[in-house]
This record gives C-alpha cells, sequence and structure tokens, in this order.
RNA sequence: GCCCCCAUCGUCUAGAGGCCUAGGACACCUCCCUUUCACGGAGGCGACAGGGGUUCGAAUCCCCUUGGGGGUACCA
C-alpha cells in the first residue's frame, strides 16, 4: 500500500533496535529485532544496535550482556559496534542547549508537589492530566526568584496546542495527532541546579541518536505512537531529517494485555534454557503480526522470511502469545534436525547431567559416539523440547527408578516368569555386548514368552517395565538393543527379577 | 477522564467488492500406523462482534454502537 514511498527513499535504508538494559531481553523486544532485521535483510541495508541506558538507576552491565547474548543466540547479528548511549551525553546536552538557544525549550521550575497538586485538580475535574505550561514565558527576574527560592529547573520542550503532527505509518497509514493531546510541554531534561542541563531524557536523545545514526526507519512496538508525535516535533525543531516509522503490533498475553515481564516466561534466555531452539522462536516471533505470503507456509528459516518480508503483510491487531503452537513450531525444528546435529546440542546438557565425561574423547565412556548418536536418532521424534531430550534419556544412562505402573507390572506373576524366561534365554544365547538385532531380539521375544506361557504383550509390557521404568517411551527393541550394546539389559532384567 | 489504535474459527491468521458454500496453521475430536507413549498419515468440529448505509453485489468501503488494547512520567 506504502510501497511508492520506500522506493522514494534514496538513501539506503539503516534500522536499529534500541533496548534499554534494565531486564534481560524480553520477547517483545526480540520480536521487534525480528522486524527490524528482517526489513534490513529485505532492503539490503543495515540492521544498527543502541543501547539505551540513559536511565541510570536502572540500567545494569549485565542486562546488556544478555540483550547481546540473546540477539547473537537468535541469530539476528548486528552491523557495527552497539552505540551506547549514555556516551553520548555531551552531544544530547548540546542539542538541548541549542533547542535553548533558539526558544524552543526553556527552564520550567514547578515542583513536585505543585505537579501533583496540578495533575490533582485535574483529576478532580475529569481532564486530561497535563503540563499547563505555566513556566512558558517566565521573565529573567521571575526566574531568579525561584532560583533564589532554592528550587532546580527542568528543561522543557515547547508544544504548541495547536500543532497537528501527521506521518505516513509504513503498518499503520496516516497518522494524525493533535499537540494538544500531547500532556503539555515535555521534559527533555531532568532537574539541574542554577544553568546546568540535568540529564537528557528519551524522546530528546531518541531523536538525536536516530538522528546522528542516520536511521531511515524507525520500526518499533505500538506502545511508542505517542512518543513518536513528540519525536516529530523535535526533529523539526532540530533541523533534522525525520526517518519513517513502523509501528509494529503488541505481542499480548493470555488475557490479551501487553506482554511483560509479570507474565512468567519473557526473556529469551528462560526460553532458552526450558529447551527452545533459536530457529523456532524466530519463526514464532515472525509469525506473531506478520504473515508469509500465499503458499509460503508457515515454517521458515529468518533468511527465508527476508527474501519476502514486506510491512503490508504485518497485521494492526495485537497477537496473542500461544504456548502451543510455539511448542509446536519447536517441535517441529527439532525434528528436522539430523541426529549428528541434536547429540551436538543435546551432549552439553547430557554432561550436566554427569552422564557423560566432562572431557570430550575421554576413553572411559561405556558409550561410542554411534551409540549415543543411535539414542539421539531414538529418542529425536518425540521431542517436544530439547530438555525432554534429558528426561527421555534418563533410563539409558542411569538404572531407572520404575514408576508405580511399571511397578505394578513387574509384581505380576505373568511378567516375573516371562522375565525369568527370558533372562535364561538372553544369558545363554548373547552375551552382554554382543550384537542383538531386532530380528533377533524379535525373536527371544517371542521364545521367551512362550516357555513362559504367556502373551507377547505380556512379555512385551514386562520387558518395557523392566528395561526402561515406565509403560510409555521409546520403541522397546531399540531401546533395548541400545542397553544391550553397553551390557544393561541384563542387569536391568536381574533387577526386576529381584524387586 | 482524555487521545490514539484495533476488531474473521478457542488461538495465530488468509482475505485488498463478485474467485467465499470464508482458506491455512496450532489446539481439540475420530480413524490409521504402532501390542506402549510420542512422531507420522487421513478425516472432522469450528469464525466474518452488532446495527445502519453505499452497491446489481460487502468479511472486504462509509457511519454508529459495542468490545478490546495502547498511551497519558523529571522510565525507556
Amino acid at each position: 500500500m506504502f510501497s511508492e514511498q520506500m522506493a522514494a527513499a534514496p538513501s539506503p535504508v539503516r534500522v536499529r533496535l534500541a533496548p534499554s538494559p534494565t531486564g534481560t531481553l524480553h520477547i517483545g523486544t526480540a520480536r521487534t529485532a525480528v522486524f527490524n532485521w528482517l526489513f534490513a535483510r529485505r532492503q539490503g541495508g543495515s540492521f544498527l544496535l543502541r543501547i539505551e541506558d540513559t536511565d541510570r538507576e536502572r540500567s545494569k552491565p549485565e542486562y546488556t550482556a544478555n540483550i547481546l547474548e540473546g540477539l547473537s543466540w537468535l541469530g539476528l547479528h548486528w552491523d557495527g559496534e552497539p552505540v551506547i548511549q549514555s556516551a553520548r551525553i555531551d552531544i544530547h546536552r548540546a542539542a538541548i542547549a541549542q533547542l535553548l538557544a533558539s526558544g524552543a525549550a526553556y527552564r520550567c521550575y514547578t515542583t513536585e508537589e505543585e505537579l501533583t497538586a496540578l495533575r490533582e485538580g485535574q483529576a478532580a475535574r475529569k481532564e486530561a492530566p497535563r503540563y499547563d505550561n505555566r513556566h512558558r514565558h517566565l521573565s529573567p527576574e521571575e526566574e531568579q526568584a525561584f532560583i533564589a527560592e532554592g528550587r532546580q529547573a527542568v528543561i522543557r520542550f515547547r508544544i504548541d496546542d495547536d500543532r497537528a503532527i501527521t506521518w505516513r505509518d509504513l503498518v499503520r497509514g496516516d497518522m494524525r495527532w493533535s499537540g494538544a493531546d500531547l500532556g503539555g510541554d515535555m521534559v527533555i531534561a531532568r532537574r539541574a541546579p542554577g544553568d546546568a542541563i540535568g540529564d537528557p531524557l528519551y524522546n530528546l536523545v531518541v531523536v538525536v541518536d536516530d538522528a546522528a545514526m542516520a536511521i531511515t526507519h524507525v520500526i518499533r512496538g505500538e506502545d511508542h505512537i505517542a512518543n513518536t508525535a513528540k519525536q516529530i516535533l523535535l526533529y523539526e525543531a532540530l533541523g533534522l531529517a525525520i526517518p519513517q516509522f513502523a509501528h509494529t503490533p503488541l505481542i499480548l498475553n493470555q488475557e490479551g494485555r501487553k506482554l511483560s515481564k509479570r507474565d512468567g516466561v519473557t526473556s529469551i534466555s528462560e526460553f532458552r534454557a526450558l529447551g527452545y531452539a533459536p530457529e523456532a522462536l524466530t519463526n514464532y516471533m515472525t509469525l506473531l503480526g506478520w504473515s508469509p505470503p500465499e503458499g509460503m507456509g508457515e515454517r521458515f528459516t529468518l533468511e527465508e522470511a527476508a527474501q519476502v518480508f514486506d510491512f503490508e503483510r504485518v497485521n494492526r491487531a495485537g497477537a496473542r502469545f500461544d504456548w502451543e503452537k510455539l511448542n509446536w513450531l519447536n517441535a517441529q525444528v527439532l525434528h528436522g534436525w539430523p541426529p549428528a546435529r541434536l547429540l551436538e546440542q543435546l551432549q552439553p546438557l547430557w554432561t550436566a547431567h554427569g552422564w557423560l565425561p566432562e572431557v570430550p574423547m575421554d576413553t572411559s565412556t561405556p558409550y561410542p559416539n554411534s551409540w549415543l548418536l543411535q539414542l539421539t536418532a531414538l529418542l529425536g521424534p518425540s521431542l517436544t523440547l530439547l530438555s525432554d531430550g534429558v528426561s527421555q534419556a534418563a533410563p539409558f544412562f542411569e538404572a531407572p527408578h520404575p514408576d508405580a505402573q511399571a511397578r505394578e507390572v513387574l509384581q505380576q506373576l505373568p511378567s516375573q516368569q516371562a522375565l525369568a524366561a527370558l533372562q535364561a534365554l538372553l544369558l545363554a544365547q548373547h552375551a552382554p555386548g554382543s550384537p542383538l538385532d531386532s530380528q533377533a531380539a524379535q525373536q527371544l521375544l517371542e521364545a521367551g514368552a512362550a516357555a513362559a506361557g504367556v502373551k507377547k504383550g505380556v512379555m512385551m509390557k514386562g520387558l518395557r517395565a523392566a528395561l526402561l521404568g515406565s509403560l510409555q517411551g521409546p520403541d522397546l527393541l531399540t531401546s533395548w538393543q541400545l542397553l544391550h550394546q553397553i551390557g544393561e539389559d541384563a542387569t536391568r532384567l536381574a533387577a526386576a527379577l529381584q524387586a
């Protein structure tokens, strides 16, 4: 719909992600990163990063590290070095000085108490809370009087009530905002004594930095729409080029509200720890608000999406976060991995559980690589999360603790008879470690069942309980063969018969 | 309160006036595969918020209502 506008952009596309390091990388921020990355890729432009750490109280270095790590893990690589906003404070102050000099900004000595009183009065009258611009035209004498009183000033940027701000949003089309609805003259620098310029605030620094970074398209969540109107005014007052804007829908929680940290698992590092694959996460985040063109299907890589990404296919309504679908996508990604790749991801988890030696090539391990690969191939198709590969692999690495159902089966006489018969045959025909192919295993099962006088089903159920400690699990024959290879089958059979 | 945005199956969505008896995906149900669970395969259930217009014709355009969301900081 607005393609003519994009085509008209003469300079190469430059977009940015501007997270503030006041928390770990949030899924909402990550989704914004995805859209920025996709757009930059599609347009052959650059995807830049800026760490907005101007809130000194809440910003933490470890959060910056977490954000960078999360983006890298997701495969959302950025161009160049991240810009650290706090390092640019002199430039921000210079811009404020410029606004002060041009008369676009002024010092406001209104105290917190006065502001509170103002807002309370407005609330009582059911009016919109706003600053009443009372210090917009202070005389030098009045200013001196306030200073003598010991007051400090914030710096406010003039916003005229009769101003109309318009822009063409790449997602929402023509947007129109009235200056009167922006809450009065806005604070662009915190309170500071005398003629000092206090800490520059968000809207001012964003404009100054986006301009300095030559950002052409600002792609962010729709919760920033009101800021956009304010920022456009700032661009104008500073004589800076105004970028294009794209406001994406928000990710909503189960209740339909903006997803926040309070909604349980929302940070990328948590998803990672839970066993989600980056490919599944980026696929899902892209699907939350963007839809692939006809015939593309819903499963795709970032690269594939980048081939066709555009804002025309970005939805305008918020999207509820759905674990079920994310889980399904994650399962699809995991099932698509060849065993070697899966094993690569599983190995560290198994090592962490003490099942594998810390030293990669430790020859003391009873598990040859081929065995690990077979185990991975066996488990792979039933995994939803990578971490399922831990719980499901457990009975292969350590003696199982039979669950209630398995214990019940093991206590039954037919099971005991069947297992005893099988044990006799196994000991007679297959030494531990010797190969046991599925045909031989099949025959043992049948012969054992016949010898014990039970149905084959009873035999299988009992063997499963004895070997894996559960009535549910991967293919029995394959599981048995794997355990046989490491000489565990006889041990477990014996243990089950003793119990 | 005020400003802004949004509105298709339970959820994510396709749909840019006739192609719609509204398509797909997840979830759910049934069956098949499998002497287990999962995977996989085949079916099924299921939606245009309501009311007015415009038009030969509306899920698609306009208006109103209703509902939902976002914003309203000396946070970002």
